[in-house]
RNA sequence: GGCGGCGUAGCUCAGGUGGUCAGAGCACACGGCUCAUAAUCGUGUUGUCGAGGGUUCGAGUCCCUCCGCCGCUACCA
């Protein structure tokens, strides 16, 4: 047995979440419930940033604290992962006093190593934003913001030493290329490192809502250094020397591409300089593109609609949590950018949902019931079937093991295309009651009692309701993977189960 | 400007090291079946593999040029 630790990024608070977020953290649930199922220990860690200065000015204009506006935030993001069904063993916030510890204790690490030192800060400041500008980023010289002149300003600031990491993330990189996947994610990691790191300011000084520098009162940190060490308080960095020695560096961050730098250079300089092994691993997604007619029409009254402009809640909403969750692991393959459309969720339901799977599970209970009197009966070992499913089990693990979900589901598919290609040239529905009819239909429910282990990760509550209907005890995603899918286990005799539609067809007007 | 990627059937895309590599799914057409959510099964059509040139006995697959699209090129979610 092994260990499984997988993060999300800690979504910032003054986001709504919208499907974006829910793309990164259904993909992260799945593989969490597939190294469950393997029997992995498993740690899934998600969260909440909640520091910065547009927090503290959001809470403000609101006319509540600080705290009672992230508290209000926050939940909104467990009140989505939860309509999502998304299985995180940790929920991390951080301001909590966890995080301020163990961000202390890094940071001091790194600080007591010397990768830490004062210096000034000069840039373009815009009063009106109490903010920094680059050259570039000016509208005509003055603030992009405000169109008012900006003034060169400078700061005190606490320096992080990056640039004494360059040829130790080289090396690093070197010596492990599949530390950021997919490949091309890490090349560009590597061309930004090649080019030369400069250092980075890490604190601030002009506001309070922050992790307090520990050997700086007047300072708080930067929001993306305490950030990125949300990854070590969840596993007591710090705190519980044990729990960290058990939990790191073999963690998985799931991550956009938009986040690249703070993740595959950042950090793992951040991580050397205070003494511990970078992270083993970053798998980068792409974004999603909205696309379609419908969401136009529906959600913008006047051209395009956003991605993060769609809430998650009214997607599952309409279609169903387990659909919405099917269709974001199956459209689009983990690295690439894929289309978010409608047309596109609809096309999923239909054919893969409703038409595939859930009229499979249908037809099958009737046969069942009109010519099996109801009852189970066991499978052949020696069924075409039997080498269908194990084609597709070991697929799916492969897929699963390589962050490759559309992988895994469409092997799962494949099958269930097999076992829909064995009914029609075996007619049951044709033959007298006996054991030919027994032998066809007992290899159909057998393969649909394995593609029921397939659609855990994916569709955790579909799955359980098969498994309820094929009468079939206990809970499906606690059995252990490899037992569960291997042929010949249906016993036979037992109740089938009719049921709803699982997934009515979705009428579309021409 | 520099570095990198992409352009393959109507759509979405697979195609390490050149020789069944011209493919899959969806869509479409025809046929079968009627157990099933008018679902399903079988068969089939579509492409000068962005353009031009080169290397080779042989190139989506290597080289050059061109056209078109995209990403990265540093800090404040």
């Amino acid at each position: 047995m092994s260990r499984f630790y997988i993060t999300t990024p800690i979504y910032y608070v003054n986001d709504a979440p919208h499907v974006g977020h829910a793309y990164c953290t259904v993909n992260a649930d799945a593989m969490a419930r597939w190294h469950r199922q393997v029997g992995d220990e498993t740690l899934f860690l998600t969260g909440t940033d909640e520091h910065g200065q547009k927090v503290a000015e959001a809470a403000e204009r609101n006319g509540v604290s600080p705290q009672a506006w992230t508290d209000q935030t926050s939940a909104r993001f467990r009140a989505s992962w939860d309509d999502l069904n998304i299985s995180y063993d940790d929920f991390i916030r951080t301001t909590e006093p966890r995080h301020y510890e163990t961000v202390q204790k890094f940071l001091t690490a790194i600080y007591d190593n010397g990768y830490i030192y004062k210096d000034y800060y000069r840039g373009l400041y815009c009063v009106s934003c109490e903010d920094y500008f680059t050259e570039e980023a000016l509208t005509d010289g003055n603030c992009p913001v405000h169109g008012r002149p900006v003034v060169e300003m400078e700061e005190e600031n606490w320096f992080f030493r990056l640039s004494a990491f360059q040829d130790r993330l080289l090396e690093w990189y070197g010596e492990n290329p599949k530390a950021t996947t997919p490949d091309t994610k890490r090349n560009e990691a590597v061309a930004f490192i090649k080019g030369g790191l400069r250092d980075i300011s890490i604190t601030r000084s002009s506001l309070s809502w922050g992790v307090p520098v520990p050997w700086d009162e007047k300072h708080v940190f930067y929001v993306w250094y305490d950030a990125l060490v949300n990854y070590l308080t969840a596993i007591g960095y710090g705190r519980d020397e044990a729990m960290t020695a058990k939990w790191w560096p073999n963690v998985h961050h799931l991550i956009g591409k938009e986040i690249i730098r703070f993740h595959c250079v950042w950090w793992p300089a951040m991580c050397m300089a205070a003494g511990i092994e970078p992270p083993s691993h970053v798998q980068v997604h792409g974004w999603l593109l909205v696309g379609g007619q419908k969401l136009s029409k529906t959600m913008a009254g006047e051209g395009s609609v956003k991605l993060t402009d769609i809430a998650p809640q009214s997607l599952t909403s309409e279609f169903g949590v387990d659909p919405i969750r099917y269709y974001l692991l199956r459209d689009t393959p983990l690295g690439t950018d894929g289309d978010f459309s409608i047309e596109g969720i609809t096309a999923r339901y239909n054919t893969d949902l409703a038409n595939n799977l859930g009229n499979l599970v249908a037809r099958v209970a009737t046969v069942v019931g009109s010519k099996c009197g109801g009852l189970s009966t066991a499978p052949a070992s020696d069924s075409p079937l039997a080498a269908e499913a194990a084609s597709a089990v070991e697929v799916a693990r492969s897929a699963w093991q390589n962050f490759a979900p559309h992988t895994a589901l469409e092997a799962t598919w494949r099958l269930i295309g097999a076992t829909n290609a064995h009914l029609e040239q075996n007619a049951p529905w044709k033959m007298e009651p006996g054991s030919d009819v027994d032998a066809v239909m007992g290899d159909a429910l057998e393969a649909l009692r394995i593609i029921t282990a397939l659609i855990v990760p994916a569709m955790p509550a579909t799955a359980q309701e098969i498994w309820r209907r094929i009468g079939q005890s206990g809970e499906v995603a606690t059995l252990n993977f490899d037992e569960v899918t291997r042929w010949g286990q249906l016993a036979a005799g037992i109740p089938i189960t009719k049921g709803e539609p699982l997934f009515p067809r979705i009428r579309t007007e021409a």
